[in-house]
DNA sequence: GTGAATCATCTTTTT
DNA sequence: GATGATTCAC
């Protein structure tokens, strides 16, 4: 029985402290390349070996495609079956599902993904009666995310709030709330504040839990949020096993919620903690290591710790500057064209950087010089138009309570129900306290309906109704027949050219929804939909597609690349523009974001920036990131000079990205006069200083009172 | 009720 | 510049 999943000697001291830890609490600080993998899995291995059951152990991951990867390593290792891998996310859908009673839900629940919780926010900034312009959807769903990660209700925060901006939020936050209760919803935060509120009010549900997974590990630990931390602690607190791994240098999602002192403070909560450090870095060439550690050193948060190379010296680091991002993008993919030429295998080569938007021109200059690639951009498929669509079909089937499916199934496509008749269903429903679903099933007794439309209505009430009867057992036979008798799929032949795309797509939704009954042994409909909302955009990289990667810095985290290319190093880019006012820790999460990007490098790593850059259809000069100057680069002028860009462009953008910025630190007085392009000339009424979000007041020579972001309003200052 | 046309809003990163 | 909301003609 005995098996060696791991070889030990191949094992340096410091992993093999952290692989043989037995019982009792472990942190282990690893860097970048430290064998972390390796180590947990082993470490799994050896507990198995020493006899513990895989069904005791939980190893929490950061992503989906992690777990897999993680259980695929179980699996070769031999008797690693058994053990549960998953993220917090969808181990937080299990046990809700498990318990949806003690929970207060029921288990059928939709996930609502940031599109639904953006119509959700909406309507309900719409139910509170709040003025829009102040409290923009984005703003609250932030707010409300911030309360939820630090596991506080509406009426906790009503109850706190003593200013308005609180007050008003908590508000939205309430009907937010009910909202998604009367959908039966959850959104992303949700599954995590109700499994840790789950844990925390039902000590025997802990206590059993405990007993199921009595050794706990969990990954990335320095991106946990409060809530992720609850849960973990809760689920350790019966055995004290719990293991947690991270490198706090690497903890990039701080603006989800992650705290960083959930990893700095473990000591603090677990006093008999062992620690482990993992310093040694297998994966980079020392020039790679020197270049991270240099950089890493501005941040002044943070533990202090070495990344010893075990590597013989490599190439330096090229860092080059271009004259635009197009000529960024055609010399980069010209760079790979060659390395591949030498015979470096697509599948180690990687270009990263900041914001999606930027794969596009670098895709275009790889289509042109024929370069295989994948973006890895797993949700990029579910969110297209043609792909909800259908989905919401599916997700009325499973949760008839889901209005917000359901409006969306109804507008798929014209069958005569339009906003009007929805709007008077909607006004119905929340009159006699009913779902939507349940109106529409009655909708003769809606007399503000015409009768002819009332019978489209019902019809299509009854369509989904017949669909329920036949939901259990595969997804993908139910699909395939609700596309066909929904009217989608004629109403997307009828569309031409232009739809086959769409129903190509949706061929694919229904082919992977076979996988999904073929890879699931008890398939659901439900379960389905569940598990394809937490789907990610790494889930989406296949490392032996035989392709070049194209990812933002942050999918990158966890893999590596021989060759790594990262573009974009300009201010307002990386640094990102929306981290500069939020002062010096959102500047450090941009340096660290940057050095996980170096640290992905085993040989060869590129860096570049660009003279001028197309940012939402505007042509821009830049200013190289401070994060070059830190790793020792100094621009050299006469680079610039040589390009025809500079003269071409330079009147569309005389000042450029950086003193875009530095126009908008200049503060507008009341009183003051200004102008403005569509409303003429007005008085500055009121003016809140938020910085990049600054709001101004004119009450303009027309006799209108307008409230303006600053940013957009685009106004000139009147002086006299 | 529908669809075309126009207007307004606002873009980081993701489970 | 893309997407969504609103408006308007049918």
């Amino acid at each position: 029985m005995t098996r060696q999943a791991f070889t030990t000697d191949q094992l340096t001291e410091s992993q093999r402290r952290a692989v043989f830890h037995k019982d009792g609490p472990l942190l282990v600080i690893a860097g970048p390349g430290s064998g972390k993998t390796r180590v947990i899995t082993s470490r799994i291995a050896a507990l198995i070996d020493a006899g513990v059951r895989p069904w005791n152990i939980c190893a929490i991951t950061f992503t989906n495609k992690a777990a897999e990867e993680m259980r695929e390593r179980l699996a070769a290792g031999g008797g690693g079956e058994g053990v549960h891998t998953s993220t917090f996310h969808s181990l937080c859908v299990r046990l809700l599902r498990m318990y949806a009673d003690a929970a207060g839900i029921s288990n059928n629940f939709s996930i609502y993904d940031t599109d639904d919780q953006r119509r959700c926010v909406k309507e309900a900034i719409k139910n509170s009666n709040i003025d829009s312009k102040t409290f923009t959807p984005a703003k609250v769903l932030s707010a409300i995310s911030n309360f939820k990660n630090d596991l506080e209700t509406p009426e906790q925060i009503l109850e706190r709030a003593d200013e308005f901006y609180l007050k008003t939020a908590g508000r939205v936050y309430e009907q937010y709330q009910k909202l998604l209760k009367k959908n039966n919803a959850l959104d992303f935060d949700d599954l995590l504040i109700n499994t840790a509120f789950l844990l925390r009010d039902n000590p025997d549900i802990r206590q059993a839990l405990g007993n199921r997974y009595q050794y706990l590990l969990v990954d990335e630990y320095q991106d946990t949020n409060h809530a992720q931390y609850q849960i973990a602690k809760g689920l350790a607190l019966e055995h004290r096993n719990i293991c947690v791994t991270g490198d706090p240098d690497q903890s990039i999602y701080k603006w989800r919620g992650a705290d960083i002192q959930n990893i700095l403070m473990f000591e603090k909560d677990w006093p008999d903690a062992v620690v482990v450090k993992l310093e040694e870095n297998f994966r980079s060439t020392p020039n790679i290591l020197e270049m991270a550690d240099v950089l890493i050193a501005n941040n002044t948060q943070r533990k202090e710790k070495r990344l010893v190379a075990t590597h013989d010296r490599g190439a330096d680091a090229e860092i080059e500057c271009y004259g635009d991002g197009l000529e960024e993008s055609v010399e980069v993919a010209g760079k790979i064209q060659a390395l591949i030429e030498e015979g470096a295998d697509p599948n180690e080569i990687a270009v990263f950087y900041r914001v999606n938007s930027m794969s596009r021109t670098v895709e275009e200059a790889f289509v042109r010089q024929q370069i295989p690639y994948q973006v890895v951009r797993g949700v990029e498929f579910y969110a297209r138009k043609e792909i909800r669509d259908m989905l919401s079909y599916m997700k009325v089937i499973a949760n008839p309570s889901d209005d917000m499916a359901l409006l969306r199934a109804v507008g798929t496509h014209s069958r005569g129900i339009g906003k009007m008749t929805l709007s008077r269903v909607q006004h119905y429903a929340s009159q006699y306290g009913i779902t939507m679903f349940n109106a529409m099933n009655q909708a003769d007794a809606i007399d503000t309906i015409t009768p002819r439309t009332q019978t489209k209505v019902k019809a299509f009430a009854a369509m989904i109704e017949k669909w329920r009867a036949d939901a259990d057992g595969p997804v993908a036979p139910l699909m395939e027949r609700v596309f066909d008798e929904s009217g989608l799929l004629d109403s997307l032949r009828a569309g031409g050219e232009d739809e086959e795309s769409a129903i190509e797509n949706i061929d694919e939704l229904i082919n992977s929804a076979s996988r999904y009954d073929e890879m699931t042994e008890e398939p659901s409909l439900i379960d389905y939909l569940q598990s394809i909302a937490l789907y990610s955009d790494t889930d989406a990289y296949d490392a032996e597609a035989g392709r070049v990667s194209l990812m933002t810095l942050h999918a990158a985290k966890g893999l590596e690349f021989d060759n790594v290319f990262i573009i974009g190093l300009e201010e307002g880019l990386l640094p990102h523009e929306r981290s500069l006012v939020g002062g010096e820790e959102e500047l450090e999460e941009e340096r660290r974001l940057f050095f996980v990007g170096i640290t992905r490098a085993r040989k060869v790593l590129h860096i570049s920036h660009a003279r001028y850059r197309t940012m939402r259809g505007q042509h821009l000069r830049t200013t190289p990131s401070k994060f070059l100057y830190e790793i020792g680069y100094t621009p050299k002028e006469e680079q610039f000079e040589s390009y025809t860009y500079d003269t071409e462009f330079s009147q569309v953008a005389p000042s450029g990205f950086g003193s875009k910025i530095e126009k908008k630190e200049a503060p507008f007085r009341t009183g003051e006069l200004v102008e403005h392009r569509k409303f003429g000339t007005g008085r500055v009424k009121e003016f809140q200083d938020m910085g990049d979000n600054s709001i101004i007041v004119v009450r303009f020579q027309s006799g209108q009172v307008k409230t303006l972001m600053l940013k957009y309003a685009n106004l000139t200052k009147l002086s006299g």
